[in-house]
DNA sequence: TTGTACGCGTTATCAA
DNA sequence: TTGATAACGCGTACAA
């Protein structure tokens, strides 16, 4: 079992100085031809690599993004790391991955074990506790110590980082007013508690859906569902919610959910309770993922574009990080831009709605 | 915007040797009490944190795994991240992720580039692609370099090293003889091309079944997809040639499907059919993920225990990583020994059986 | 054309 | 009790 071969290894064996070692494969002009060849020809053979820890320990740049999430086993999380990962590889960047699992202590210490000197910025989207706690000091204070943040889906204006959204509040409206226009009279949403960024927005997008239209929101039509209740297994609680929800509003004829699994549990009770769909009840759900493509019927959806968001963020974060270079005795002073790019989001129209 | 400190600087602004920082940042006791307070109270004070870089240059360990895998929009693949992940955090060592997206040129560049330092030590999944053309030189050659490669899934009992699988066999068998118990006469199956292992295996679980139970296999009710035709978003090949199955088989009564795609898409064509589930015809698929799970009706799945996997494989290359420790010159030409872990797997009974 | 010396941030060893 | 030095692997400015 031999070790990786370094630099010094080789200069012994071919009885040179390290550094004629190097340059020689770097193929400067200093080196003899001759000598050139014959220590690529070593390094060939051996299959030598430069050690990228010492290239970032040595440039103070380790080339790679540090990703936080809440959590991984989500369409739309997945997605938006493809996205990261293509742009970043393309750079010459890599990509590590920590999940917060929802938790803001998890998040914490994920972070302050990247930051150390391991990657070169974050991408990162909050999680729940986070948000609810309202404590993004760890934020700022990754940013104070030079390193940026880009912020995607869930993010916290009060930062100053790039950040990558979704136009949830015209995404979701848009959602409505579809069914609208479709001929639902009593549309009822399934959405989050309000700490969750982007469920707020979407509930936003619902009422100003019906107030344009003139039509009075009723709270009873307004399912607000704590997802504290909800263990990964034990999907009964959610069932009931909807179930009640149904029960006590006997008219409701469309359904907007804010994610995936909220609109394909409300199809499951609504056909159980006899709904027809899309004829007696039409759905429509934001996150467009396997779930919505392959449920029967399958469902109308809000899409996020998950991949353009990574790639988009990779991009500002990149761009940011080969910005910044040097930076450090300049202009200390100058005022920092930062961007908040929206993607658009669009409909996409499957057969949970006419 | 005020850099990471350092040891240095700490030590500058203190009127102290960089040794003395250090030392009196660990405890040693070779440090007054006085100056260790001083100290500590001072690095406390400006959120010092150790270089991770620096440490693992120094210790030629970065305490980070690397884990390939061919595609993360997957269930079962980002189960298996989670159960790494959490692992490695709770013994201190970080993931970082890179993605084949099934092809061979990727998996050795990815591993290339984390293989120079970046990371101890391998978690990975082959590339169908790398299957197919059965070149695993870039394995050897990472294990020769001293560097442990855990596979699992997905893996080659030629290649030296821990692996981590289901019992792909036998779980594809149980559930085969699920759906014979349960009265099914014309099993089909719709299984991959063989290169693919796992669906190889689950194939001759598939016809072990059979045999077992006196039934005599017939070509036409084994459908093998070639997924290169599919795309992502192109689901139609996939239908067609379900569809052709069916109504080339008018008889068939239970179907195991070697992923919840297949399965999902086998429900959806039969329905059109005019099947009824369970009545007229059982369903099983392997692989238990969200499809299955929120179907209607929901699908019976053998589970493979993605984090299980994970957890287990982290564990493997963990204790493998700090077993090596210094075992540079004493017994080099000692044989190691591998593993094989078999995670067994489990039938889910939902509604699409009886 | 080649080699020496330094620094990136850290720790371990040895000297003061 | 503290400090100087070497080492991890690399690249580069400068000296030979």
């Amino acid at each position: 079992m031999k070790r990786k071969v370094t630099l010094k290894q080789i200069a012994k064996e071919l009885d040179v100085s390290i550094s004629t070692v190097s340059k020689a494969l770097r193929n400067s002009i200093e080196i003899s031809e001759d000598t050139r060849q014959k220590v690529q020809a070593f390094a060939k053979l051996y299959n030598y690599r430069p050690n990228n820890i010492a290239l970032s320990l040595k440039n103070r740049k380790s080339n790679t993004i540090g990703i936080i999430i809440p959590e991984i086993v989500h369409h739309f999380f997945s997605k938006v790391i493809t996205g990261i990962e293509l742009v970043a590889n393309k750079k010459g960047y890599n990509v590590i991955v920590g999940l917060s699992n929802e938790s803001f202590d998890k998040e914490v210490i994920n972070m302050q074990m990247l930051a150390n000197g391991s990657i070169d910025g974050f991408i990162l989207s909050i999680s729940k506790e986070t948000l609810q706690h309202q404590d993004y000091h760890h934020f700022v204070e990754t940013i104070n110590q030079g390193m940026p943040i880009v912020m995607f889906d869930r993010v916290v204006h009060e930062i100053p980082c790039d950040k990558v959204i979704v136009d949830d509040v015209k995404g979701a409206k848009k959602a409505v007013e579809k069914l609208i226009t479709n001929g639902c009279k009593h549309i009822a949403i399934i959405t989050t508690k309000d700490y969750v960024s982007v469920g707020k927005l979407r509930t936003q997008g619902y009422l100003s859906a019906l107030e344009d239209h003139k039509i009075e929101p009723k709270s009873s039509l307004i399912l607000k569902v704590d997802d504290k209740l909800l263990s990964d297994d034990n999907l009964d609680a959610l069932e009931k919610e909807v179930e009640l929800l149904f029960q006590s509003n006997k008219k409701i004829d469309g359904v907007f959910a804010v994610n995936e699994l909220y609109a394909v549990t409300a199809m499951k009770v609504a056909r159980k309770l006899g709904y027809s769909i899309p004829d007696d009840l039409q759905l429509i759900s934001f996150t467009d993922g396997v779930l919505s493509k392959h449920s029967t019927p399958s469902l109308s959806t809000v899409s996020q574009h998950g991949q353009a968001i990574g790639e988009k963020a990779a991009n500002l974060l990149i761009n940011r990080l080969e910005m910044d270079h040097g930076d450090d005795n300049e202009y200390d002073e100058e005022e920092e831009v930062y961007e908040t790019i929206i993607i658009e989001t669009n409909l996409i129209e499957r057969e949970s709605t006419k």
